[in-house]
Order: C-alpha cells, then sequence, then structure tokens
DNA sequence: GCGAAATAGTTGACACATGAACATTTGAGG
DNA sequence: CCTCAAATGTTCATGTGTCAACTATTTCGC
C-alpha cells in the first residue's frame, strides 16, 4: 500500500491552535510531501535512496574521503546509522573504506570512480526535480524563508545547548 | 552514539549552487533539528516516541473512532506502518480497536480513558515545546511563512498528479 | 612514560517506514 | 442474484534511524 495523498498531518491541529502549531504541522507536511516525492524518483529513475544519495553526496565535496565521525555530524544521523548506509554503498561499488594514516581508530569513506560518475547523474536529475518543486516561490520569497528558517535553526540550536 | 550537532546537512551544497537546493536543505536541516529535540522530550518527559504521539493526536479529534485507513492519509504513511504503531499503542492500552458495523473489513481505532489522559498531558507540554522553539519568528513572519509553505505543498502535490 | 578519559567505529535490539503480496469484504454491472 | 474489480487491513522483507554497549586507539594530566 501507497501512502494515500488526500488529506494531510494539517489537519492533526484543532481549529484554535496556537499559530506555532500550525505551522509547524505545515511545515512537517511539506517536508514529507517534497522528501516522498524525491525518494520515489530517485528509486524510480536510479534505484537508490535518499539516505544513500544523501550520503555520497557529502563524499562528493571531498575527494580524499571523510571520517564516519564527520559524515555523522554533517548528515544529522547516528554513527551507527552511517555504518550500515555505508555497508550497503560499499556493497554496491559506489565507496569505499580506505585507512586514515596518522590515526588508526578512523576510517575514510570515499566515492569510487563508478561511483562519482553515478552520483553525477543523479545530482543533475535531482537538482531539476528540486528546483521544479521551489518554482512555486519566487527569488525574493526563497531568501525570506531561507533566513527566518535560519534564525529557527539557531535559536532551537540554543535551547539545545541550554538544556545540555 | 547520538548525533552531533556542530556541522549541518546543509553543508552537503556546493557554495555555487541553485537557490532552490540551499533553501531545501536547509528546511530539512531545520525540521530534523526541531524534529529531534521533539522526539527526545517526548522521550525523556513521557517515554513516548512521535509517531506514536502523532497517532494519538489523530485520534484525539475522533471520539468515535478513524480507520485505520484514515489514519493513513492523515499521517501521510502507509497503511502497514498505521498497523504497526496501533499494535504497541495497542499492548500499552493507549487505544483499542473496534468492529466498524456497516463494513466488516474495517476496524475502528479509539483512544481508551488512559489513552486520552495521557495524552493531554503530553499535548499540553507539546504545544510549549513549539511555542518556544517558533518564538524566534514574529507572528507576522510565521503568517508569511505559513503562506509560502501553502503555495509549494499545493505546487508539489499538483506535481504529484501530473506524473501519476 | 602511564593510567584515565575521551574519541572512532561497529554491533545488536528495537522502532518506524516503504512497497508488495495476501485474505476478506464490499459493491457495481451484467 | 453473481461475478469480478475495488477497497480494507495485515503480513513480510528490507531499509533507515535511535540508543546503548563494546573494542580499539589516542590524548591528556600528571
Amino acid at each position: 500500500m501507497t501512502a494515500a495523498r488526500a488529506l494531510d498531518a494539517e489537519t492533526r491541529a484543532g481549529s484554535g491552535d496556537h499559530g506555532a502549531i500550525r505551522l509547524w504541522l505545515r511545515m512537517l507536511a511539506t517536508n514529507r510531501l517534497v522528501e516522498t516525492r524525491t525518494r520515489r524518483l530517485l528509486q524510480e529513475r536510479h534505484g537508490t535512496t535518499l539516505p544513500r544519495f544523501d550520503l555520497m553526496a557529502q563524499l562528493e565535496r571531498f575527494p580524499r574521503g571523510l571520517r564516519m565521525n564527520e559524515l555523522s555530524k554533517r548528515m544529522m544521523v547516528t554513527g551507527g546509522n552511517v555504518t550500515g548506509i555505508t555497508d550497503l554503498l560499499e556493497r554496491e561499488g559506489l565507496v569505499e573504506r580506505v585507512a586514515d594514516r596518522g590515526d588508526r581508530r578512523a576510517r575514510l569513506v570515499r566515492l569510487t570512480a563508478a561511483g562519482r560518475r553515478t552520483f553525477a547523474a543523479m545530482a543533475a536529475e535531482h537538482e531539476r526535480w528540486i528546483v521544479e518543486a521551489f518554482s512555486a516561490l519566487s527569488r525574493r520569497e526563497m531568501a525570506a524563508m531561507a533566513a527566518m528558517l535560519a534564525r529557527l535553526k539557531s535559536h532551537v540550536r540554543s535551547l539545545e545547548e541550554r538544556d545540555a
């Protein structure tokens, strides 16, 4: 069964709810929508998944490789998760683990030649999908939203630090 | 290991990337940040998870119960997923499945008395967390962002229908 | 130099999520 | 009626994600 589309996570909010809640639910719904679409397209057209694409996208900018550690931070997921995704990509021959001279605990992950080729094709198309989705917003609106998100993000980060 | 926080999914984008991609990555990162925080708080303070909370939130507005089907649409997840989460909540005594008179295929899920009590406590706190997070934005900004997200959402939905 | 603490990565148990296959029931057309 | 397509919910295999426990290494304090 496939997730239906008629209704919406937003309908969770009662009509009298606080604006912040309504906005948050709308963010969640929008995010899920774009993410589901991207995942479907990646699967249909390249037989891969969003997390794999994401990991490869990180590596693409670091030809010398990244430590599992750094991948985990950049992707905002746990180390165990990165281990799993890397295992799969390695089995598919798209990335490889190499030793880090200078720290025998660490291992560098980097794209193989096949990985670079595969990623290039996916990335071009992925960019088109996202640009198409966001064409609903003007350049000015995108800038405004980006600025608001930056403030929101930094505020939440400070809340996290306060708790810690 | 816990996901580190210093870096960011946004760093995926090369500096010359299209504005839409940058915005999308920022949305992803912000979303993940708020979601991770909410999940942590729900776990620490109520021993539950976001999907369970979400399902209960849907039911709370329908005392007579919702079909698995409707839950799936509202939560924007697949039916199999709803089955699983419902199983867990049922085991915890927070929801119950009852027969739907008039359609023997369907089953209604509804909160138990314990479920209603538990949810009320969680919901109040959850609202505070979200309001606190979004206090980084003014009322006017929240309205602007909500409007943009509505347009974005509806645009992506129309893209989905075109593909289908 | 040495021992304790921190760091890097992996593993295992579990929750959540998808898509496909399945059984049951419904409903619409003949 | 009767058949057959559609709809409802479950199950299964697999992937993604968390957290906690573990091993191996490095670094820091002395």
